[in-house]
DNA sequence: ATCGTATATACGCACTATCGTATATTCGAT
DNA sequence: ATCGAATATACGATAGTGCGTATATACGAT
């Protein structure tokens, strides 16, 4: 998770995420569509995939990267453990309720 | 959704938010449970607190801290997005299997 | 009023990460 | 075989971030 929240948490890269999030994009797109270098774009995709979040497949001597889904299920398993948490103080502050409910 | 990915990329806040999922905590309680130094529990409830991710009430001279739910809920919607264009991916797979269907 | 406890902030240092520029690599086209 | 296009990497400089130590602040207890 920690990787996955590293590697999110710069604006560039979530500006390239986000991007991915229409399809898949070659590197040049990437610069262009986004205004970055291209140094730029290829480092930060390497630190995408290095986190898992993104693979690329050649063509030629382009390479189209694209979105892997398993790291955005995992932070929805994630965030389920938090849901989760909220349902239970829920169902404390519930059987609170109902306990006071005995002596008014 | 970046100031909350940011405050959370950093192992230590997110052990402490980890820590907070299972209910609210003092800071010296914390301070204790993930062996850290006082000075390094509240400089980072700090930028938890800035981005929103926890609140805190006082009790005399101590500060129970505790997770706010808004920035997870964000998070589950922003994950949707990425649902949602996985789910176009494979209806637009799912037309072309059926167009694809109609001369084997 | 003073003291001790609990928490927050200031400041200097070290480390990491990002950027820009230059260079390497790969592959198709000629 | 050579050239150009597309992408990746190396390297130096800089800026941002976390840590430790010391100090400030707030509040209850005596």
């Amino acid at each position: 998770m920690l990787t996955t929240l590293t590697a999110l948490a710069e604006p560039t890269r979530l500006r390239i995420v986000e991007l991915l999030q229409s399809g898949p994009r070659y590197v040049g797109e990437i610069e262009r569509l986004l205004v970055l270098t291209q140094p730029q774009v290829s480092k930060h995709l390497r630190v995408l995939r290095d986190a898992g979040l993104v693979e690329s497949t050649a063509n030629a001597q382009r390479r189209l990267y694209e979105l892997r889904r398993e790291p955005f299920v995992e932070m929805g398993e994630w965030l389920e453990g938090y849901r989760r948490s909220w349902e239970g103080h829920l169902d404390a502050l519930a059987a609170h309720l109902e306990q006071s409910g005995d002596d008014p």
